[in-house]
DNA sequence: AATGAATGAGGGTTCATTCAT
DNA sequence: CATGAATGAACCCTCATTCAT
């Protein structure tokens, strides 16, 4: 049997099954064996491609990151002036809820390693806020408000389904508001 | 020597320890030992306050909000008007900043029981919200997402201290905006 | 069932368990479990004595020397001048051959801490020497090379007990001739 | 780029890269890995040129052993006499004190197998001082002695150098003595 | 009310060895 | 001859919880 397999496949196998078990019982309980299993392989494969558990998360970080804001950045590509602040927001949001308890398990967890760490996401919205030329004070800030009401409208919508609606008109006038020119 | 005290002391004693390690090395280090040493009693002595180690880091939560919305009334109390909303906002960023890496390591944990669990401090901004008669369309969704802002622009003073100024500045300025008597 | 015993009793238990075990197998092979099922104990007990499987055998080896000077000092009391040099080099020799096996296990093994580390057997030879006014030009250096002989004479007869009385004889001649005073 | 080599050559350098490795962390941690990775070769390499690590361990006790008595030979070919026996044990000790660690390292290792395995630096010492027509009751026995005295020697040289001196001079005294045709 | 010795399940990591290519 | 991905048994150590005193 051809067990032998190119690098990437089995790596990506590997996140793969951590992130499955991920979602099923979060970080604390996952275990090295559970991946191993998961991923058809034996314990010391695991070490082949990961120096340890937490390296392993890390990419499972990574790869996250990577997919959330190429695809947001793909939502947002059509339009242009507000409506691509709006759009982008309102992917995110999409996606937020889609993966936020991955997100939330992964991001909210001790096994991060400390320190500022700038958001990518953050950063992204920054750059959309001055390449439609928002009349706007100040961008950065504005990026991380945006980010943040974002975030929690998510996370708002995921515990109180009843109001997604609402949350989503609210978070539409903030945006309108926010970037309107100033009369 | 005496070394019986009054339970509530006892307990208290020990929610400090506990509280105290948190702050130091996070959750997932601390241990029942810790805790016990921290306050100067036996290791069985912590069985006679809580069930278990989750007992007692619900305790710690419950604390913490007790703490946290007190003092956040007691600083918006003075002023009425979006001038009280405003106050609201800005105590709380203060508060935030101060204890956000404990709010982090407690609620952040994957130790804290599941389920959605309403957050009182978006409740309370709602009332504020209400009670002030501000002329929006929808106090619950405007409460959240401030709320979040607000956690948001706390964070971020966090990890970019130099960001502090223009953060504060954005945060009023949105207040202002989705506050202002729609004209 | 009374399973609490004092301190220094299950110490010791857990000691002569290891000792046990290292006598049969070797170092290498020795487990914690092997330890901890030999001393009728459960895994955790191990760390409550000891705060990992070096630091037992350190305590192995400061054992071992304690005793083997002990015995030696009290064989080569009664004499007096070369005879008593000669007493504290046979009793030595006697004792190395009882235990021999354990001493090699425990000294020649890599878990050893690196370092000089001076030899209390040395010291006490050179002091004994010294006391009894030995016509040498240097006690120390003297008592090196005696302590050496009789390590080796020790080891040789382990491995050839037929050259036992040949070996016996030529340290007793090394003894004289090296302390005989000169002529 | 042609990988073959001649069988001899690629056992050689595995061996010498095994040496490299246990002279700088000793034995325990020597890894197969490091030993190819060392000799720059792949993993299963190693397995065409011993059957398992023990093997290779072996090898390199048989080089080291044939390495010393030719070098010892030689240094003392030239003289005759006592004086040939001063120079064998002058230059053991000088070889001993270069190579000690590694001899130590080999020798001293739970992966020796066991047994009496004879020693052959001693059989020469003894061969030596039959030679010379040494004036001794029993050359075996005064073999193992001066062989043993040696090694000390050797060994507290190399932890105290500073009596570097005055033991070269008490085992020049002994061999004199011992060996002195008795008056 | 308080103690603290004892428990024992649980999991991360290492590494010699194999074997299909 | 040579490769190196894959295997999986083995073992140390942690720590929440119990319970006899």
């Amino acid at each position: 049997m051809a067990r032998t397999k190119p690098g990437e496949q089995r790596r990506s196998e590997l996140l793969d099954a951590a992130e499955s078990r991920v979602l099923q019982d979060g970080i604390d309980s996952l275990t090295v064996d559970d991946i191993t299993v998961g991923a058809g392989v034996a314990k010391g494969t695991f070490y082949l491609h990961f120096t340890n558990k937490d390296d392993l998360l890390g990419a499972l970080r990574d790869r996250y990151v990577q997919r959330f804001v190429s695809n947001q950045r793909q939502a947002a590509e059509p339009s242009g002036g507000v409506d691509k602040i709006e759009r982008w927001i309102l992917s995110g949001i999409d996606e937020y809820r889609r993966d936020v308890r991955l997100h939330d398990l992964l991001f909210h967890h001790p096994s991060r390693p400390e320190g500022p760490e700038d958001n990518p996401a953050v950063d992204a919205l920054r750059d959309l806020l001055v390449e439609i030329g928002a009349t706007i004070p100040d961008p950065t800030a504005t990026a991380v408000i945006l980010y943040h009401a974002m975030h929690g409208t998510a996370d708002h919508i995921l515990h109180t389904p009843a109001d997604e609606d609402r949350m989503l008109a609210e978070v539409t006038r903030l945006c309108r508001i926010l970037l309107a020119p100033a009369t």
